[in-house]
DNA sequence: ATTTTTTGTTAGTTATATCTAACTTTATTA
DNA sequence: TAATAAAGTTAGATATAACTAACAAAAAAT
């Protein structure tokens, strides 16, 4: 009874949408959205991922990792960010590249594998957006990050994490000119829409609230 | 209609059974041997294949490739070479423990990554096993290889690649002391049962004929 | 307290890929 | 040539993982 690499998809997806986001429980038709599958189908799989010991589930209710799913997510985690460093330091792959092949290459099974490769890369602590890779024992530092769009007129920050790793976000914060570790500042937040007018490098900018969520920093 | 990793698999054994093997045309049952499937596996699954373009096939007949599986195998060949060559060259990996990760792998698709890969090792010409790589448009050089087996007494060779890539064979020559380079000198052929007795590096041992049929060597 | 909406499940179907058991064709041997 | 052996195929079943359509439960609104 081993974990094909679907599974291991729906236990990241389990782990995203709990662990690291606002709630602990998630039900099948938000999972299912997040993976873009019927609910249906997601429903069928959970049944199963629940006979495997992976997830807590009950029939209406909401779903969990277990013990085993939740360490589970954190070594697929740990791998996800390790290939994406590789492939960004040494593949000359863009922060916006990295993803996609990243979500494949988590799934090859080489304890190893892994364990060389971390080392190759001296041991990381961030991937390239800026997210805490898990070490081999699976701990990592939790930090509560705070979004651009929490700041007030006139504080100042860094950028330290994106919150979206598509390559359509990531695309723009690079066309904006800015990267991890820029410098920010907020000359304005409009009550209309909660849009800001932000500075940086000598470039003002005006951003969206979606946007402004969807960016981590660090204040200064 | 893409090509699952399931598919790529049969189409590197159907190379590797015909290119690289003695004949251009290979039967369900030994297919399902070297695969260690059921023939009636093997049977569904060629049909399958032939109404995608990839094998040459007549019911009761023998298998081949199309041009088009005849690429895609060279690619999967170059990916999978291309990875041992890593693992072997920055992952601390010995040559009896590359094959089963390159397995996993060359079915990551990304012409980018294998690519920078290549660029990356430098481009080389021979994975850890001597065997050739191809390069980007799929040429490569088809040296036609001598097994140690067909050496007579008294000649001197020097090993130049390995016919099987288990790990119980590989073990076995690296614990004889022998490696890639290995100059080598036939001391004695038994008429009885062809195993030989062979020098090097002032060891003298004896092998099989199955050993010596399974060691490719340049005369020197 | 009903109705309506949202959320979630089940049944039945499809696609991929495997198996065993039974059968057929081709090749070999007597 | 007829019997036997080897090679290959088909049918029916299983496992994984997805879908749509129909149905059921829970939550929200009236
Ligand atoms: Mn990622
Ligand atoms: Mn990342
Ligand atoms: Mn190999
Ligand atoms: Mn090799």
């Amino acid at each position: 009874m081993n974990i094909t690499s679907n599974t291991e998809d729906y236990i990241k997806a389990i782990f995203h949408l709990t662990f690291e986001g606002s709630v602990n429980k998630v039900g099948t038709n938000q999972l299912a959205e997040y993976l873009g599958l019927s609910p249906a189908s997601v429903s069928v799989m959970i049944k199963k991922m629940k006979s495997k010991h992976l997830v807590d589930y009950e029939k209406y209710g909401k779903i969990s990792l277990t013990e085993v799913g939740h360490e589970l997510a954190i070594k697929l985690i740990r791998k996800h960010r390790l290939w994406e460093t590789f492939l960004h330091r040494y593949m000359n792959f863009s922060w916006d590249e990295v993803h996609e092949v990243a979500h494949q290459l988590e799934h090859i099974q080489s304890p190893k594998l892994i364990r060389e490769l971390d080392n190759f890369l001296g041991n990381p602590k961030l991937d390239p957006h800026g997210d805490v890779i898990p070490d081999e024992e699976g701990n990592f530092s939790r930090t509560i990050r705070k979004s651009l769009s929490e700041l007030e007129k006139g504080q100042r920050c860094r950028l330290v994490s994106v919150k979206d790793s598509s390559a359509v976000f990531l695309k723009y914060v690079t066309q904006l000119g800015l990267a991890l570790s820029s410098e920010i500042e907020v000359l304005e937040v409009r009550e209309f829409d909660h849009s800001m007018m932000i500075k940086y490098e000598e470039k003002v900018e005006n951003v969206s609230k979606k946007f402004a969520e969807s960016v981590y920093v660090e204040v200064v």
